[in-house]
Parts: structure tokens; C-alpha cells; sequence
RNA sequence: GGGCGGUUAGCUCAGUGGUAGAGCGCCGGCCUUACAAGCCGGUGGCCGCAGGUUCAAGUCCUGCACCGCCCACCA
């Protein structure tokens, strides 16, 4: 859809629907298999069906997209597959919290009625979830779109289940767990959230069997004490190595118990003593099976105390400890309660506090797993930035076996089978028909479901079709990066490596970038109950897509958190207007159909061309480079540089007198502006694909040139040209701007208005300078506003004059009006000021005979060189300054 | 308790041993026919503190202080 004219400003409004529906609908980016070109892959981290997308998803998409197309652009064929993450207990609870408005449980649904419910809620999220990933522009394949609970990837889960119990790798077991009491199910260990509480701690004295004395122990659950079954001290510790091997007597509960050692009580802590619950701590469970104590389970899976609790069965828990505590306090057998700030978990979906709790669970031998996971890093997956490596082998090294089973209806179901005949477990890829040990017919399947990371963990293959052998599994595992937070590396990153290992024998990913948070501008997370939570969405609507995925881009690079505010995207923006404003110049000074007359493989006559063509190559370079090693903070940034201070700021004014003459000048600098502007839109489009899209589909054509797909998405990375690449050009250039400036200066400091014609005369360093400067004689003239320019070496300064130095040419400006001679010499003072602050510090550094002897000599050389730079600098300004003083 | 970050301009942050950078803000001047979401010029830093290595340290090493995060969960 080439335009005539381009909007006088940016509107992303009206461009990106255009672009998102053509890029979406157009299976634009649905790679085609036999893969052409090297694959390149990539798994969306699933978001949550539980709500909307948040700036952390905007974040993490952008970067991916930011992969896809660069990597598109290098021939590869790459896969981005989408899809979202059914996240059981989370969902679970949002739709519980629905029904509550309406006075129902899930009870009063059933568990079938129920999960439907859940089902047509994630009908009616997933479509929003899909509508803010388009809206990002992501570039994902949406004809493999993915579910987690979708059908092919239940049947995964159940492979992978079945395998892992037949191999011994999944077992059931009785276990002390994280229980959630309002949640009703267990939490493995990292779904538990510990914050600070205020509490007490009271000290209890147990009597000391067939003894006067106590032994006193230290607590802050004084109703787990009806479950004791010992009292543990350091083996080491004098106050009671003689106890060790007696017996106290538990109060309120009259039964006699073991005091033993252990080198796990710390002596520092409370009073030395410590109380063993091995049924209602981890801890004492652990010490419960090495000192062979009984297990006594006081409390149940509702918080109430059971039947073992005597006198206190029935009563809830927190009940329980007031009528402990007022017992013992009867008895005198309470010896103080302090106030105690300690750690209290909490369940990390509805922040009830987890009750330790032994259950029948299943579990993964996560340990055996985790072996391979960790050797694999970091020759066959590498982790970007390595600062995560310590993190990564650190929590595989002390990992513990993984609890899968979760008491909650929404998720998969175990593929568990318990013949109700003879009382034998089936686990089985597919519901058995009948057992297979006594041929019964009644089989009753396990209640419980997986825990969501275990179907996230096989997320990597199972989207592309495991355990069937698809020809996108073929072509795009091991995929070639996984980009995401920090904050999942052991949810997620950790146990795909397990199961990706062991299913694929190969990882998962051969790279693994792992991002910054976003933050607010305070550096706080987040979050809904703040209220300060930056909506995508919203910032799209007012800033643009582009702005948004720039803005992002351009701070990727901070180590951990990235404090986000809309002032930012805000000023991005004016980026975006940028661009597009150079397109309207471009626009202007191109005829609209060709001849542009093509630069082929040559580079240009002129400075200023071959100056833009040379750093156009060092961007093409660079850029590709910046983002093959994930610096996508360099590439926005010197992406951004380059177009407004290099580009925008200097070439497209250099070319302006160049358009207005016409002819063969005009021909060439529209050769070269073209170019120009095609490979920067091809270098930006990664990062702000909406708006370079648009402006590529009104360019013209080269003279000659099949015209390029409409569609930028389609475009290769501009081959580089090396006949381009010119540093004397550069450098040229360098003299010219230098010279430029130093006219501005003088106009802007002595408030000379822009208007004001001035002559100005330059007395250049050399002959090499001096012909360079003549051959840009107008150029000079016009970007510095000057009515005449001449150049003469002998110039003598009259005295009405400014002057300044640039790259030793003085470049002296006529003051025949009404000047400030006042201002004028200040000026002047303050020039003179900096150039000998910087004479004394280099005279000072070559003084010290160290630093000449040892320093390279080509560094020593240039500081020398300098000095004389800034000698005969001084001594032209000092004359000037002189004849003003007069 | 273990580990990892951070501390640089008013704010948010880059910075690869060699004269301290960007964006935004601020000051002054401009509607100079692509852009006022703009142009030109300028101001602004004991680079957290103290040692050390080096000819040379914001950069490397040691210690300290403060801020933050992750893991562990000590009764």
C-alpha cells in the first residue's frame, strides 16, 4: 500500500491494526517444514490463563520477538510457538472466588461440573491472552498454538508419568508436606512463601523422670507438644550431657519420653532443648526416623486437633494453644514467654499459613534427575548472563524430591489405578480396562492432580508434538533459546533441563537468557494490591506498540530489575516520530517511482555520503553482533544514536544542499539516502517492526530493482558492503562537524541571533586540512549559518572578531556589528580556562617518567601530540582574547 | 545462616584499565520549508567509604557501610 504522503506525525493507532491483522492472519510467520534454512526455535514461556498480561510478559515477548525476527532476517526458519500454561491451583482459585460471590463451593458443583466451569473460563481467558500477544506484535506461529491441558500434551504428561513410575523415578510415599489447610492440598517446598511474623516464643519445663528438675525447651508451637516424642540437646553441650539418655516426662499428656543428642540443636538457640514432633515439623522428621521415635499426628488435614491429643481432639488448632498454654501455666510449668519476630510460610497463591503435614504423596526422584541437568551446563546449554550459573548448579546440588501431587481438581489427573479387588496399583498411559494382576473390573482412579510445573516441564517437546515422532519435533529440538525471568529458574528452567534430558536425551534449549524484572519507578514489584501496576495494553494505546518494545529493548541490559516508568515510554515516542519524520524528508526528495539510481556494491563520491555509508556497515556489524551475544540494550541504543545524531542530525542536512542542486548531485544523494534509510528500517525492524513496516511499503524502488517484498517482516539483514567501509571518510568528517560546531558556538554563546548573516574566515592547521576544508567550503557555510566563508592561513584576526579552535583550525568569525565585547572576552576566558586544565593534567601524566617509559607508546605519543594541539590553540585564542582587551 | 546484585550528573541508568557517558530534567537562543514529539548551544560528577595491585583504577583485589534480591527455615 504505497502512500503519496506520510501523516505529518506518527499515529501508531492507525498503522498497527493493519499490520497485526496482516502478520497474524497471513500465517505470515508459520514456518514451512522441510525447514529451508537453519532452524531456529523458540517455546513461549505460557503465560497464566489466570488473567491479563502484565509488563513483565511484554518484557519477555518483546526480547523473543526481537530473537524471531532477527533470526529471520539472518534465512533461518524459525519456529516461536505460543501457548498458555493452565496453572492449576492458581486457576483453581480464581474461579472458587467467582463461585463464592454466587455462595457455592466447588463441593456444590462436583468435581465434573466444576472442572467445565474452569474449562469455560479459560475459553474466556485464553482469547485474552492471545489478543495481548498479537497486540505486542509478537511474530508466533498461532497454527501451533498450545494448551497445557490441550489434548496432546495431556497424553505427554501421562507418557511421562507412567515411564517415570515404571523406571522407579516416581514413587509414592508417605511424607512430611507443605499443606495448605484452606487450599486443601500439598505445596511443594518453593510454593511456599516465608515473611516475617510477629509471635512468641515460650519456654515449657518438661520434668525430668524420677528427678526434682526440668529440662526446658524452647517453642513457638506449644500445641504440637501433645505430639512429641522426645527432647533433643547437643551432644557436646555441658548444662545436659548428663540427661542424655533419661526420660522426661510430657506434660499434659503424662507419657514418657527420650531425651536424646543430636548435632543438629543449636546450643545458642532458646534454651539448648529442643522438642521432637516429628509429625508436625521437617525437621523432626527427619530426626524421628534416625532416632527410630513414634510418629504422633496431634493435628489434622483441617487444622483440628485428632483424637491422639487426648483431652484437646476436636478443638482447632489456634484453640488448642491457648488451652495448652493456660494448662501449663496452671502447672506451673510455663517459664516465660518471650515476644519472637520469626519466619512463617505461607501458601504463595492464597497466603494461608502451610501447616507441615504427613500425607501420601507422589513424588519425583528429582536427585537422580538432576545429575544430568546439572552437567549439561554449561557445554550443551549455556546460560546468559554466566552470573546464574552458580545460582543454577547451587539448587540442583541440594535438590530435594519433588511433591507432584496436588489435592485440587483443576489439572491432570494422575494415571494411577487402584483395583478395588485385590488392592493393586496401575499406572498406565491410558485408563485401563480391567487390572491387569486379577483381571477385576473395578478400578478407582487416583484422585489428585499434577503439579502444574511438571506439564511445564516437558513444555519444551510437547509442543512440538512429542510423543509423536512430528516433523516439528524433528526440526526445531532442542529449540535454540529460552528466554525468561529470573524468577522461574528453578520452577521451570531447572526441570525442563530433568525432563528434557531424560525423555529427549538431549537439553532442551541450547541457550538460556535470563532477564530482568520489571518494576515500578519505586523498585517495587509489581502488583494488583498496589495499584501500581503498568498495563501493556494501556501504554499501547498511548504511546504505540513500538514505543513500548523500544523502551523495553533499550534497558534489557540492567542486572535485576528494571524501574519502569511511563515517562520513558513516553520519550521513546518522540523515536518513533523521528523515524518517521526522516521517511517524510526521504519521501520529499525521492521521486516516487524509480529511477533512484542503485549504489550496487560501490560506495559513493563525497564526504558526507561515504561518511553515512561507512558507519551504516559499522551498524550492520554491530547490531548483529550486539544481539547475537543478547546486548540488546547496545543494539536499541546505538541504534538510537545513530539515526537521530548521525543520521537525522547531520546527514540529512549535509544532503540538503545536495537535493537542491539537482542533477547528478541530486541522483546520488538520493542513491545514498535510500540506501541509508532501507537498511537502518531493516536494522530497527527487530525491535519496532509497526513503524518500519509502514514506512518501507512508501518507498520507492531502485532504478532497476524488482521491487522488494511489501512486507518488511520478509527482508534479509542487508549484506554487508565492504567497499563502504571508509575511516578516512570518517574522519574527514569528524574535521567538518568539529568546524561547524565551533561557528555554532560562537554564535550561540555571544547570542548572535540565528538570523544574524555573519562572515566568518578560517586559518587551517595544515595543507591536508586546509584542502579538505576547501572542498566543503558551502557545506560548512551553510550548517553553520555563515554568509561567506574563505579560508586563509595568514588571516590576521581584525579586531571585532570571535574566534575558536577546532582540530587546530581557528576558525574566526567578523563581528562588524553592534557586539558585546564584554561577553566576547569571557567567553574566551572560559575557552582558555578549559584548554589549560587539560594542557596542565597531560603535561603532568607525561612528567612522570613511569608513565613514558611504561605506558604504549602510541599512548604517550598521542598525549604529546595533544599538548601541541593545545599549545598553539591557546596561543590563537590569547591573541584574540588580547586584541579585545585593548 | 548461605549465595547474588547494586551504590556513577537533579532523576533513571550505560560504561570493554588509558582525558567520565546517554536519556529525561535544568539554563539560554530559535517556528532555520522532515520533525516544537523539533533544532542549536550550554550547565551539571571527591564514579558509596578505606586500603591494595598498576606508569595508570569508575573498571582488578581486600575489607567496610548502606540498599535490594534469591536460597535455607533455627525450635
Amino acid at each position: 500500500m504505497p502512500q503519496e504522503n506520510l501523516a505529518k506525525a506518527y499515529m501508531p493507532l492507525e498503522v498497527e491494526p493493519r499490520w497485526r491483522a496482516r502478520w497474524e492472519d497471513g500465517r505470515v510467520f508459520s514456518p514451512e517444514l522441510p525447514a529451508q534454512g537453519e532452524p531456529y526455535s523458540i517455546v513461549i514461556p505460557p503465560p497464566n490463563i489466570t488473567g491479563n498480561l502484565h509488563i513483565g510478559h511484554a518484557f519477555n515477548l518483546t526480547l523473543q520477538d526481537v530473537l524471531c525476527r532477527h533470526a529471520r532476517q539472518q534465512g533461518k526458519t524459525v519456529l516461536w510457538v505460543p501457548g498458555e500454561d493452565h496453572a492449576g491451583i492458581a486457576t483453581q482459585n480464581v474461579v472458587e472466588r467467582r463461585l463464592a460471590a454466587e455462595k457455592k463451593s466447588r463441593h456444590d458443583l462436583g468435581r465434573e461440573a466444576f472442572v467445565q466451569r474452569v474449562w469455560r473460563w479459560k475459553e474466556e481467558y485464553g482469547e485474552n491472552i492471545r489478543r495481548q500477544i498479537k497486540a505486542m506484535g509478537a511474530s508466533v506461529d498461532w497454527t501451533r498454538e498450545r494448551f497445557t491441558m490441550d489434548e496432546g500434551l495431556s497424553r505427554a504428561v501421562r507418557r511421562v508419568f507412567a515411564r517415570l513410575y515404571k523406571e522407579g523415578l516416581i514413587y509414592k510415599g508417605d511424607y512430611i508436606i507443605n499443606w495448605c489447610p484452606r487450599c486443601h492440598t500439598a505445596l511443594a517446598d518453593d510454593e511456599v512463601e516465608f515473611t516475617p511474623r510477629r509471635g512468641k516464643i515460650w519456654h515449657i519445663r518438661y520434668p525430668v523422670d524420677g528427678e526434682n528438675g526440668f529440662v526446658i525447651i524452647a517453642t513457638t508451637r506449644p500445641e504440637t507438644m501433645l505430639g512429641d516424642s522426645a527432647v533433643a540437646v547437643h551432644p557436646e553441650d555441658e548444662r545436659y550431657r548428663r540427661l542424655v539418655g533419661k526420660k522426661a516426662r510430657l506434660p499434659l499428656m503424662d507419657r514418657l519420653i527420650p531425651i536424646i543428642a543430636d548435632s543438629y540443636v543449636d546450643r545458642e538457640f532458646g534454651t539448648g532443648a529442643l522438642k521432637i514432633t516429628p509429625s508436625h515439623d521437617p525437621n523432626d522428621w527427619k530426626l524421628g526416623f534416625k532416632h527410630k521415635l513414634d510418629f504422633i499426628q496431634v493435628i489434622d488435614e483441617n487444622g483440628r486437633m485428632t483424637a491422639a491429643a487426648a483431652a484437646f481432639a476436636g478443638l482447632p488448632k489456634a484453640e488448642a494453644r491457648e488451652r495448652v498454654l493456660a494448662e501449663l501455666e496452671t502447672l506451673g510449668l510455663l517459664e516465660q514467654s518471650l515476644d519472637y519476630e520469626h519466619n512463617v510460610g505461607q501458601c504463595y497463591r492464597c497466603q494461608e499459613v502451610i501447616e507441615p503435614h504427613v500425607s501420601t504423596q507422589w513424588f519425583v526422584a528429582a536427585r537422580t534427575l538432576a545429575y544430568k541437568a546439572r552437567a549439561a551446563v554449561p557445554d550443551k546449554t549455556r546460560i546468559h548472563p554466566e552470573s546464574w550459573l552458580k545460582t543454577y548448579y547451587n539448587w540442583l546440588d541440594n535438590i530435594r524430591d519433588w511433591c507432584i501431587s496436588r489435592q485440587i481438581w483443576w489439572g491432570h489427573r494422575i494415571p494411577a489405578w487402584t483395583c478395588e479387588d485385590c488392592g493393586k496399583l496401575l499406572v498406565e498411559e491410558e485408563a485401563p480396562a480391567v487390572c491387569s494382576h486379577c483381571g477385576g473390573r473395578r478400578l478407582l482412579q487416583d484422585e489428585d492432580v499434577l503439579d502444574t510445573w511438571f506439564s511445564s516441564a516437558l513444555w519444551p517437546f510437547s509442543t512440538l508434538g512429542w510423543p509423536g515422532e512430528t516433523p516439528e519435533l524433528r526440526a526445531f529440538y532442542p529449540t535454540s533459546v529460552l528466554v525468561t525471568g529470573f524468577d522461574i529458574l528453578f520452577f521451570w528452567v531447572a526441570r525442563m533441563m530433568m525432563l528434557g534430558l531424560h525423555f529427549m536425551d538431549e537439553v532442551p534449549f541450547r541457550e538460556v537468557y535470563i532477564h530482568a524484572l520489571v518494576r515500578d519507578a519505586e523498585g517495587k514489584k509489581m502488583s494488583k494490591t498496589l495499584g501500581n501496576v503498568i498495563d501493556p495494553l494501556e501504554m499501547i494505546t498511548r504511546y504505540g506498540t513500538d514505543s513500548l518494545r523500544f523502551t523495553l529493548t533499550a534497558f534489557a541490559a540492567m542486572g535485576r530489575d528494571i524501574k519502569l516508568s511511563e515517562e520513558r515510554i513516553e520519550g521513546y515516542r518522540h523515536f518513533m516520530n523521528k523515524i518517521w519524520n526522516a521517511a517524510r524528508f526521504a519521501l520529499m526528495n525521492l521521486p516516487e517511482e524509480g529511477p533512484v539510481p542503485a549504489l550496487g556494491q560501490a560506495t559513493a563520491q563525497g564526504t558526507h555520503h561515504q561518511w553515512i555509508l561507512h558507519r551504516l556497515e559499522e551498524m550492520k556489524t554491530s547490531t548483529a553482533a550486539a544481539l547475537r551475544e543478547y546486548r540488546f540494550n547496545d543494539a536499541a541504543q546505538d541504534l538510537y544514536k545513530f539515526v537521530w545524531n548521525e543520521l537525522c542530525d547531520w546527514y540529512l542536512e549535509l544532503i540538503k544542499p545536495d537535493m537542491q542542486a539537482g542533477g547528478e548531485t541530486r541522483a546520488q544523494a538520493q542513491g545514498v539516502l535510500l540506501t541509508a534509510l532501507r537498511e537502518t528500517l531493516i536494522l530497527l525492524h527487530p525491535i519496532i517492526p509497526f513503524v518500519t513496516a509502514e514506512i518501507w511499503t512508501a518507498l520507492p524502488a531502485f532504478a532497476g530493482e524488482k521491487p522488494p517484498d511489501p512486507d518488511l517482516a520478509k527482508i534479509l539483514y542487508p549484506p554487508a558492503r565492504p567497499a563502504c567501509l571508509h575511516p578516512e571518510a570518517a574522519s574527514r568528517m569528524r574535521l567538518i562537524q568539529a568546524i561547524i560546531v565551533a561557528a555554532r558556538t560562537i554564535r550561540a554563546e555571544l547570542n548572535l541571533s540565528p538570523s544574524l548573516p555573519l562572515k566568518a574566515i578560517i586559518r587551517p592547521e595544515n595543507q591536508t586540512k586546509e584542502k579538505i576544508l576547501e572542498e566543503h567550503r558551502a557545506l560548512i557555510a551553510r550548517l553553520a549559518r555563515l554568509e561567506s566563508l574563505s579560508l586563509d592561513a595568514a588571516a590576521q584576526p581584525p579586531r571585532l572578531s570571535a574566534s575558536q579552535v577546532a582540530e587546530g583550525n581557528e576558525i574566526i568569525v567578523l563581528l562588524e556589528g553592534a557586539v558585546d565585547t564584554g561577553a566576547e572576552r569571557a567567553r574566551l576566558d572560559k575557552e582558555l580556562g578549559k584548554l589549560e586544565k587539560e594542557r596542565q593534567m597531560l603535561e603532568k601524566k607525561l612528567s612522570d617518567r613511569n608513565y613514558v617509559e611504561k605506558a604504549p607508546a602510541a599512548l604517550v605519543e598521542r598525549d604529546r601530540q595533544r599538548v601541541k594541539e593545545l599549545a598553539a590553540a591557546g596561543k590563537k585564542l590569547r591573541l584574540v582574547r588580547n586584541k579585545f582587551s585593548e
